[in-house]
DNA sequence: AAATTACACGAAATCGATTGCACTGATTGT
DNA sequence: ACAATCAGTGCAATCGATTTCGTGTAATTT
């Protein structure tokens, strides 16, 4: 590829290849003119120097792996912008993967990590993950991890999540605010970090009101977009049908739509929704869908900003056992009544 | 990080780091039983070969480089789904970067990785690009390049489109035997090769109808939501005002419903629209939206099918100067009328 | 008996950049 | 005047895996 190395630079210049090093890393050891040379000649023939080597030399690759559960998500995408914006700023690259929900492929990345391919993992663990053996693992070797939305809580180190647990009380409240009586909660895979303090702030807030519950109203749905729209549609034509819902996340409350349309229910009239969800055109579907949705953008950035902060500066600690928490945001629209 | 190396395997084995190599790679000139306890030991401690060493002595990374417009839209991650599906096999690593659709943070993406850092690109060029000096770099430095939907005709290589011009010109026609009178195309850019593509078929289909037709008709929108919402509210205000519109990507269309909504017209009674778009939810919209879908996946997976064979296998010619078409797949909703 | 050959393995060079140490010539201190 | 200091540079080792070239032994051939 690029024949321009190091010795060939050093050859040109008549200079020693060590020489050659410092000069383009500033070293205060090389004389000005000597310095003015070099990078001239650097500039001149494009030289860029290989990543591989000085990786191998450094024993850091500038490489930042992230792990999501799925591509086809707004939320994803998001989180991955934020953190792009800063590290990119550092010269860090970012290589993505995606475990599509299945525990197995997370172990498999995971593995191809280990080796030092990365500097860093921020991630978001896969709805199936039970066995964290995997995860101890990273950590147990030193790679810096940082969890997202769906945490890891066993491992000691930073994550980021929203105000999870609030904004499931303040969805429920919302609905029982609405005068719904009967409302069940739809939950991806109990795994799920975040799927749970939701689910208890649902719970707290049934528990407060004076309105009966039943454990049968908490949902358990699948990976599967077809039994979903079926199960939530089993519900919705019986005639103790819950008249609101709150949906943990943002597919759920798609399927919950598609089965709407089955039964021929009315929404908000029949029954009302509020979810969980970062999708752009919340406002355009019919109706209008009530979310509550997470700083996504802003996440990424805090992740990488520390994550930058710890591999960029000397001397760093290890990565605070510490859950941060961003604030999210709801928006009233029509699956809530006006 | 980790300490298990090729020279600490020797060590423990009692043979050299070259004989360890070799077992582990399965060189003939190894006997059996050495082969045996050596791959028994690398298990054993969990040996991972240093990437970094082996990258820089054999001049290859393991690597692709996946460029973007955008993160957050479908049809982009579904591609990305497709490459990682087929690269994963082969133990390939994906660096994602997204260019925002701004020319010159594609030229900074690509100077980052012509020092061999990638084994390959696949890329979708940003709207903005017209001067593609940083392209031909990539091409005259030999690295394998493959282009898909936005693609430069310019750089001799294998690009990957969907039959753009017939979809366009298909749905215009879907637009006409629906008896729309004036049919407008909203255009992102003149820059994108598929919005040009699209734009003849339209302008071919207008041309062959006994319609009227005016090059005011075609709408130039910009990167920013709120712009176009008022662009296209602005002629859908006026008296005469198309009653057809044809969408070449979703964020248009996305801003027509948008606009509709403001300007209080009725779709498809006022105006039929017809989209270019891989959203899942294009049937849960208010009306629910007429698409064209691309089969990003499968497209994703043939890039890759195809730059693994180049990669993988010795002696391969360079990627043959060719565009492969795969069909989109029309899906008839309610925003063209029943 | 000498020579060829197959076999199993080791020594050392290599990939490209970085860095500890050594060396040269000049300047400063005593 | 002679040692000590220092700026400026080169040499060689290093990072870890691969690979070229050998080496030594035993088996087989001539």
């Amino acid at each position: 590829m690029s024949e321009v190395n190091i010795k060939y630079l050093a050859e040109k210049l008549g200079l020693a290849p060590s020489t050659v090093s410092r000069a383009l890393n500033d070293s205060y050891e090389i004389s000005q003119p000597t310095k003015d040379r070099v990078v001239a000649l650097a500039k001149a023939l494009n030289y860029q120097p290989n990543p591989f080597a000085r990786s191998l030399r450094e024993q850091k690759s500038k490489t930042i792996a992230v792990i999501i559960p799925e591509r086809i998500n707004n939320y994803f995408s998001q989180v991955i912008d934020g953190i792009e914006e800063i590290t990119q700023e550092y010269g860090y690259h970012l290589l993505v993967y995606s475990t599509h929900e299945n525990v197995e492929t997370e172990r498999k990345i995971i593995s191809y990590l280990l080796n030092g391919r990365v500097d860093a993992i921020v991630m978001s663990v896969s709805s199936q993950t039970k066995n964290i053996d995997h995860l101890e693992t990273v950590y147990n070797k030193g790679v810096p991890i940082i969890f997202f939305d769906r945490i890891c809580k066993e491992i000691p180190t930073t994550k980021f999540i929203t105000n999870d647990y609030e904004n499931g009380y303040k969805a429920t409240n919302l609905l029982i605010e609405k005068d719904c009586k009967k409302i069940y909660f739809l939950l991806l895979s109990k795994e799920i970090s975040i799927g749970k303090e939701r689910l208890r702030g649902y719970l707290d807030a049934m528990k407060e009101s004076s309105l009966p519950f039943e454990e049968s109203w908490v949902i358990q749905c699948s990976q599967k977009e077809e039994e979903n729209i079926s199960l939530i549609s089993k519900f919705l034509y019986g005639m103790d049908r819950p008249d609101g819902i709150v949906a943990s996340v943002e597919k759920l409350a798609i399927a919950t739509y598609y089965a709407a349309r089955e039964t021929k229910l009315n929404m908000p009239k029949d029954f009302k929704m509020i979810s969980f969800s970062n999708m752009r055109i919340a406002g355009l579907l019919q109706p209008t869908l009530t979310t509550i949705s997470q700083p996504a953008l802003k996440l990424g950035m805090e992740c990488a900003q520390l994550l930058m902060k710890k591999l960029t500066k000397p001397n760093q600690p290890p990565l605070e056992d510490k859950i941060i928490v961003l604030p999210s945001q709801i928006s009233m629209r029509e699956s809530t009544g006006k």
